[in-house]
RNA sequence: GGUGAAGUGACAGAGUGGCCGAAUGUACCAGUCUUGAAAACUGGCGUAGGGAAACCUACCGGGGGUUCGAAUCCCUCCUUCACCGCCA
């Protein structure tokens, strides 16, 4: 979340970036701002009858000593007054904060100077592109048609097993989503990212750490008898490594990668392009994070856009990187870049990569700090990028690759994976 | 899953109702000494909130309770360790 002093520190800078999500915040600033003036007041007094309760507390010990026995019992009935009044105070003070945590939890990061104003995924802006647009055969066919022929993803025993959106990977297709994602980690092996397994489930604080909770409760799987929550993506468990760790600062950059499955519920988007391989509620991913100092984000952020961009290139697979817009851009995120490759049988782009620094949004929610020698403490940057997420590519592989003869080729650096150079 | 023990600062480790935000040691930082280093000595050394400041407040695994007063007593949850049971 925003920090408080921030927002009051920098207002209207702060309303004129949300505007760019289309959100009017001037008047939840204000509140924020108001109960703020109240919180302070509030703690002051419940503080200050706090200390004279204390104070009078210490000096009973010493009457009780002293064998004043009637004073003590005097100053006893006097504290518990003080107390009953303080309760009082804390009471209204619960309350403050309470509005005040809520109205702070659900204003989203403020946008990045670079960041285009517009209302949905049409108003991205393309960034930059590459590759050529694969000029398919009479009678190519979608990828959906293709793995069934070739057997490669069952959907159908997948509904069985769990339900729409969970297929089975079979054969060669479990083998060709097993090399991409051994390529996948060993690239980012070379790019520094120490690899991590982590857990699948998360608790509650982790998933308000990254910004999950509560904002986006309802697309995540929760398993209700444990309150645990399935991982929408490894960014999760990864980044909640570092909640409430303070750094040094020579220990930055921290980089991580991994490699999970991610469980989205996509509540909402039924019927929108499902098709396949598309949109799945359990996928799997390489995600690649980041812990950095705030004066290096965004060099970082264009590092690892520019790791991702190779890992496309290496695939041949044409892309585009879209700077996305404020209506699109993910309610933590400062920055984000979308990358989309060509799939085309389908003739459409295809979302495989989100790339996002979230400045201190996240960290701020982590108490995830870095300090410099004696220094205070001070919130990191975290930013993160799928380095990529597999069902989109394959899919885009299958229909860029299919020949007239009907095979599959490969690219060639996933062949000394996949052991097969074709399908 | 059962039984028992335990969770205190970066680490080790005291503390069983007020003198405890917390002894002591180690580590770390600054200084003295030294040609330099080590050793020794002196001082410093948690986080967060409030306040212009002095200073105040909170935090001893999490939450709740008893009490004028809780690291200390009670309840509950979590975690760790040991043993038993089950098991990839």
């Amino acid at each position: 979340m925003l920090q408080v002093k921030h927002i009051l520190e920098n207002k209207e800078q702060v309303i004129e970036g949300l505007k760019k999500r289309n959100l009017d915040a001037e008047t939840l600033v204000q509140q924020i701002i108001d109960l703020d003036i109240e919180r302070r007041a509030s703690i002051a007094k419940v503080e200050e009858l706090r200390a004279e309760g204390n104070k009078m507390s210490k000096e009973i010990g010493g009457l009780f000593k002293e064998g004043k026995v009637e004073k003590a019992n005097a100053a006893k009935a006097k504290v518990q007054e003080i107390k009953s009044e303080q309760k009082a105070l804390e009471e209204g003070l619960n309350d403050i904060e309470g509005k005040f945590n809520d109205l702070l939890y659900h204003i989203p990061n403020v946008p990045h100077v670079t960041v285009p104003a517009g209302i949905s995924d049409e108003d991205n802006e393309e960034v930059y592109k590459e590759g050529i647009i694969p000029n398919l055969h009479e009678g190519a066919k979608p990828h959906w048609d293709i793995v069934k022929e070739k057997d490669l993803v069952d959907f159908e025993t997948g509904v069985k097993i769990t339900g729409a959106g969970f297929p089975v990977y079979k054969g060669k297709g479990a083998r060709l989503q097993r090399a991409l994602i051994n390529f996948f980690l060993d690239e980012a092996d070379k790019g520094g990212y120490a690899e991590v397994i982590p857990p699948l489930l998360i608790n509650e604080a982790s998933g308000i750490g990254t910004g999950q909770l509560p904002d986006k409760e309802g697309q995540m799987y929760h398993a209700t008898s444990d309150d645990l929550y399935l991982i929408p993506t490894a960014e999760v468990p990864i980044t909640n490594i570092y909640r409430d760790v303070i750094l040094n600062e020579d220990e930055l950059p921290k980089k991580n990668c991994g490699y999970t499955p991610c469980f989205r519920r996509e509540a909402g988007s039924y019927g929108k392009d499902v098709r396949g391989l598309n949109r799945l509620h359990q996928f799997d991913k390489v995600e690649v994070v980041q812990v950095v100092h705030p004066d290096e984000s965004y060099n970082v952020l264009n590092d690892m856009v520019d790791h991702v961009k190779e890992l496309v290139r290496q695939l041949r697979l044409p892309f585009r990187i879209l700077r996305l817009c404020g209506g699109d851009l993910g309610f933590t995120a400062a920055l984000t870049f979308d990358f989309e490759v060509y799939s085309a049988a389908q003739e459409r782009w295809l979302e495989v990569s989100s790339v996002s620094n979230f400045e201190t949004y996240q960290s701020n929610r982590l108490k995830l700090r870095y300090r410099k020698g004696q220094d205070k403490p001070q919130l990191a940057h975290t930013l993160n990028g799928s380095a990529l997420a597999l069902p989109r590519i394959m899919a885009a592989l299958i229909e860029n690759n299919q020949d007239e003869k009907g095979n599959i080729l490969i690219p060639e650096v996933l062949h000394k994976y996949t052991g097969f150079d074709r399908i």
